[in-house]
DNA sequence: TCCTTTATGACAGGTTCCTTACATGGACAG
DNA sequence: CTGTCCATGTAAGGAACCTGTCATAAAGGA
């Protein structure tokens, strides 16, 4: 009876759960200048400060080259400091500006709030089984 | 005991799925030429024949513009046509060439595959489950 | 008829991401 | 010490997405 046929498989359907969160993340974090991009390297780098740039990109899962844009939008918004000198190898540490801590802050509360609708009716157990499956899915595609 | 902060947020493990999905299908098409992209474009051609670009647009949730692009290369692969003619208002109906629909039915195939391969090890309740709750997730996040 | 709305197409510009390629600093085997 | 390997930084170019803007064609109301 249901026969929908695209928008039943698995791909479709996370494909638009993704888009849609990304979006309303995005429409939120506009007022505070922030794109979702840039809110995960905020993220990763207050977890880990003081970070490489290619550090960064690993956490954020894009390459080296990617996290470079975003880096320069960051630092030219001033956000973020990369350090000029390197301390032992290649890597140069990137800090949190006091000003990228605040934006961060901000940030961290919309899109808690976004996520919290998404999840809007959803039982703790259901939540735990959304988050089991998404992470076995990930898991089965495996690194390579 | 189980506090791992970040990794937890279903936004972050919504992300991570798509993401892994995305690159494998991505890796799979690049033999056949395609990217994901113009794979969701070719099926909904197939779905819709001689739909207009602004209609391929809302099928693919992408704006006319993103669509543009793709359709594109599209064309200079010789995937699709667009006619030239307007037959009535300003949409010009594309059409999938005989090479198109034959990359397209290969491309069924791998990404078939791949989505398999996401879903392996999980039950029919299980794989039911996530399909409800990807659903659920993008309608508490309406259109807007 | 005229004007407004709506839908479509086109173009400019910018962001984020990728692949490919190259240069350099550190570590390690020979 | 030298050569190889690995991690990092840098750069160019393209793909796919966006917003903003404008022009035009169809439809509908005043």
């Amino acid at each position: 009876m249901s026969q929908v046929g695209t928008l039943d498989r698995p791909g479709y359907l996370l494909k638009r759960a993704q888009l849609a969160l990304r979006q309303a993340c995005d429409e939120q974090l506009r007022p505070l200048g922030l794109s979702m991009s840039q809110y995960a390297v905020l993220q990763a780098l207050d977890e880990q400060p003081g970070a490489s740039s290619a550090e960064l990109a690993r956490r954020c899962f894009v390459t080296r080259q990617s996290l470079r844009d975003v880096l320069s939008g960051l630092k030219t918004a001033g956000l973020v400091t990369v350090a000029t000198e390197t301390s032992g190898g290649r890597a140069r540490p990137v800090t949190l500006t006091s000003s990228g801590e605040g934006h961060l802050e901000a940030a961290h509360t919309v899109v808690g709030e976004v996520e919290e609708r998404m999840l809007t009716g959803l039982t703790g157990t259901q939540r735990r089984q959304l988050a089991d499956l998404l992470w076995a899915c990930t898991e089965n595609l495996g690194q390579h």
